[in-house]
DNA sequence: AAAAGCCCCTGGACGC
DNA sequence: TGCGTCCAGGGGCTTT
């Protein structure tokens, strides 16, 4: 799933076919994603326009012309995929006289966004881990899935100074405290063991350890901050990555897997210069985790 | 209050 | 080919 870098390579993806043009249709194909859909959710969405959408660690936020949020967030498996509609595209009849529809429709679509301008908005999802909800504009900040996330990672909130003062006195390890949405929005399996792998830090050291006695950063903290910076940075540039079935919006792959130094890679050679060390796997709180014995201490 | 499990769901990879 | 087991990007909820 989607982390913070797909997600926002998502969003991206998103806004040319929906920022400022109308809903003007809703196929809701079935009554539940991970939660029940809104009341009335077609209803609630045509006419309105989509005036901007916004990335919230790993949720998104369509602002509608009515002032409604429509808050939506990809699960594991979530996907979006953009593609014009029969009538933008000329509608293809085939020689019985049948319609031919131009997009496959999979097993998985459940929502279809039709939007004003002839673009088809689908949301895939086969796990259904995902959800949309229709929120309050007063609840950006208090709704119950929004209130507890913690600071953006890409944004100047994300200091050594910050993460210290959050780590000290914590009991967890590292890696389950940048798990943590209430600490930093965003960071998920992948990119919590990449930015390890970058700052050098074992996964298994308390995460109190970033900070001293009194809960002020040190040189770890400082190279963790930098590192988690640089990794969503590059994995977005890259347009995220594509695992299993993560695709963009326009259906192709982000290639920011190619650079897995330790995500995935068990058994494999680090790629670190002169190291020599063999990434390994273990289990924490239930997840894998990938790392190198030799570079991270 | 914090931390650790369990669970939601489908499908792909692998072993037999 | 078929079946069983394990594993997967998340996170809410329940239990300790």
């Amino acid at each position: 799933m989607p982390e913070l870098p797909e997600v926002e390579t998502v969003r991206r993806g998103l806004v040319p076919a929906m920022v400022g043009h109308a809903i003007k249709h809703v196929e809701q194909r079935r009554p539940d994603l991970r939660f029940p859909l809104p009341e009335n959710f077609a209803g609630r969405l045509e006419g309105r326009t989509i005036e901007s959408l916004e990335r919230r660690g790993k949720y998104l936020l369509a602002h509608l012309s009515d002032g409604a949020l429509l808050l939506m967030h990809l699960g594991m498996t979530g996907s979006f995929l953009i593609s014009q509609s029969e009538k933008a595209r000329g509608k293809k009849i085939s020689r019985s006289g049948k319609l031919v529809v131009p997009t496959s429709r999979g097993t998985h679509d459940h929502v279809v966004f039709h939007m004003s301008d002839g673009a088809t908005v689908t949301y895939n999802d086969p796990r259904r881990f995902g959800f949309m909800l229709l929120v309050e504009p007063e609840e950006r900040d208090t709704h119950p899935m929004l209130r507890q996330l913690g600071i953006e990672p890409l944004g100047e909130e994300l200091t050594a100074a910050h993460l210290a003062a959050k780590a000290h006195g914590k009991r967890t390890d590292l890696k389950a405290f940048l798990l943590d949405q209430r600490i930093i929005a965003g960071l998920g399996n992948i990119y919590v063991c990449e930015a390890l792998y970058r700052a050098h830090l074992l996964p298994t050291r308390g995460a109190a350890s970033i900070a001293t006695a009194t809960g002020k950063p040190t040189a770890k903290a400082e190279a963790l901050v930098t590192a988690i910076r640089d990794v969503l940075n590059d994995a977005i540039g890259a347009g995220g990555s594509s695992l299993r079935d993560y695709r963009h919006t326009d259906g192709k792959l982000g290639y920011f897997q190619h650079r897995f130094a330790v995500y995935n890679r068990a058994g494999k050679k680090c790629p670190r210069e002169g190291c020599g060390g063999t990434i390994e796997r273990l289990v924490q709180s239930g997840r894998s985790t990938f790392y190198c014995p030799r570079c991270q201490r």
